[in-house]
DNA sequence: CTGTTAGCGCTTTCAC
DNA sequence: GTGAAAGCGCTAACAG
């Protein structure tokens, strides 16, 4: 059947597909592009017939080469470890799946460099477009794209001085969601858990909804503290010094701490956990992103799920309306959260002991000198 | 309408920049080549502040179409949702962008025919080589990669009839490494809790290497369980059937579960917390593949860690190998298991009530009707 | 409807 | 050392 040549992988040319089939190369790759209109039925079955029998694969390289039409798309991630990164590749991989498109995915690490380094690479294989989600820093090779306006959408942030089309959660409603919940259920001393807000807008949202719910309340307190969750024992210590500061302001209220993403939810639970601290005995917890353990830990933790997949899935085709033309202005698209209601956040009331911040600091040990993650 | 190319940026060609260096395209193209050696210096460097200049970055698509060399490698992945299969991307992916090549990734979702239309689509990009981790079943395309010389490498596990390289972790070393670890920790009963075999080698070594460390202790009772981790509540199921099963055999031992990978433990941890099942009281629990999570349930879990990072990175530097051309042998690079030691393996010497099956059974009710995960 | 003729951007003989 | 020319596999004018 197959003719094998010396150099091992025998690839069948669209040449040899007319030659055989007794047809020009352009009737096979008008067969190919689908212009069925432009080609009579024997013609057409002969091609087919032809293009079975070699199994002949066309060449997305040499078919891009010409017009443009590589059935590319990039999708650059901030950090491959994120849960939800990986969650909304999910969504993506199938979209592309579903319409003919391949991804070619760079892990940039959250490193300019390598996003630079990234963004680099795909333009070389002239895809066709771009999911982005990345650090804000040093946006100017993204600008750049937007000047030219090649197809990008964002995901999850913003771009200063970009207008591309964006993909991601109702970060304010979201955050409006949870902080609510965490009130109704009785807390009154709330503390948002970030990374670094910098100019990330995802960040800037939820506690932009965070700080209007709050704001409803003049009963209750509400505080946002950043922590690198890189760096080892860092939340532990943040957390602690938080309890401490509310205990020694007096209050009487009822803990709760509203984790801003799933990387942040891991490093509270551990740091939690090694300061013996539970919930929602000691401290609510409420955590963005619903993870797969998130069932599993002491008696649930409650969660402010995002659709993730559909987010992936939506981007996509997005993009693909963006890559077949549509100049529209810049577009919004924000999905709905889910709360998800466990253990972690159950309601206090009638239970005026429990997580009560002069309670908890009886069990807060001074700060060790070791990292306090792990166990 | 605009005169601006379909990828936006108005590419530069070599050509152009072969014009305004004053040179020919050749050389310019032995520049990118890195054949210095042919080029005189006052060229080379006229060619290199020209490239500097316009910005150029020459088109990996025409680059490949010419020899092959693409510069792309394909990964396919069984389920883009296993941690597993992400941590390994991320080693992966961090060895293509410190040699140059880019990663063209696809998830089959466990699924056949999308296993097929990947090879497929990866195939009409040219990718140089393959990273394999997938399900055995319907291997014949596969096979033929094989024939012809195509450079691939398994993940995990073998594929019959395929002398692929393989890389991954020593299953047979590490189911008797957690298994002595179990047996020294005073447990008598235990189960290897695994997805079907099938012709999962992996699978296969796994329980090759428990049934091995079992047969050196007859006075202890080993049992492998094939549980289904799609479809809720079975995993429930199935456990508490061995727990009744070892119960009415009259054992008086200690009963610990083996979790075979990441998806098995976080079905189990949810069916034990379904039925109020505690590790290590009720069961002693020992998993393959270290998780986020592992040490925050409970007293923590158990775990062997596989080094799924150097797995990655080492299957793409195999696999590199390959492409550039080595013939030798078929290899297999097994890489060392690392157990991490928590609270649901705690020993259970002399506390003779704990973990026993007489003792689980009064806990177990009748099988509910509604799956029995979540709550 | 169908085929001929040019290239796409780059690499690679093969001359000079 | 350097360059001209001939393609790689495919698509896209432009005829018939």
């Amino acid at each position: 059947m197959r003719q094998h040549t010396k150099t091992g992988t025998d690839r069948v040319t669209i040449a040899q597909v007319a030659r055989e089939a007794g047809v020009s190369k352009t009737s096979v790759s008008r067969y190919l592009g689908g212009e069925f209109d432009a080609l009579s039925a024997p013609l057409r079955d002969q091609i087919s017939k032809t293009i079975a029998r070699l199994g002949y694969q066309p060449s997305q390289m040499a078919r891009g080469l010409k017009g443009g039409r590589t059935r590319l798309i990039g999708m650059l991630v901030a950090d491959i470890l994120n849960p939800y990164s990986v969650a909304v590749l999910h969504g993506a991989e199938a979209a592309c799946q579903k319409h003919g498109y391949t991804l070619m995915l760079c892990n940039t690490g959250n490193d300019e460099a390598r996003e630079k380094q990234s963004l680099a690479a795909l333009h070389s294989y002239s895809v066709e477009g771009l999911l982005f989600n990345t650090q804000g820093r040093n946006v100017t090779p993204l600008r750049e794209l937007g000047q030219a306006a090649f197809p990008v959408v964002l995901l999850d942030r913003h771009v200063e001085g970009c207008d591309f089309d964006l993909v991601g959660l109702d970060n304010v409603k979201a955050a409006q969601l949870a902080t609510h919940h965490l009130l109704a259920q009785g807390y009154t001393d709330i503390a948002l858990v970030v990374q670094p807000l910098f100019g990330v807008s995802s960040r800037q949202g939820r506690q932009a909804g965070f700080l209007q719910a709050m704001a409803q309340r003049s009963d209750c307190h509400g505080e946002t503290l950043e922590v690198d969750v890189d760096q080892p024992g860092h939340v532990a210590t943040v957390v602690r010094e938080y309890f401490l500061r509310r205990a020694a302001a007096g209050s009487s209220g009822r803990v709760a701490l509203l984790a801003g993403n799933g990387m942040v939810s891991l490093q509270i639970a551990l740091a939690l956990q090694s300061m013996s601290l539970r919930f929602p005995d000691d401290v609510g917890l409420l955590c963005f992103d619903e993870l797969a353990w998130s069932p599993l830990v002491g008696s649930g933790i409650s969660t402010i799920e995002q659709p993730t997949y559909d987010i992936g899935f939506t981007a996509i085709e997005r993009l693909l309306v963006r890559i077949h033309g549509e100049r529209s202005v810049r577009m919004e698209m924000l999905l709905d959260p889910r709360l998800i209601c466990r253990g972690s956040t159950a309601s206090v009331d009638g239970h005026p002991q429990r997580a009560l911040a002069s309670s908890i600091v009886s069990k807060i040990r001074p700060a060790p000198m070791a990292p306090a993650s792990g166990s």
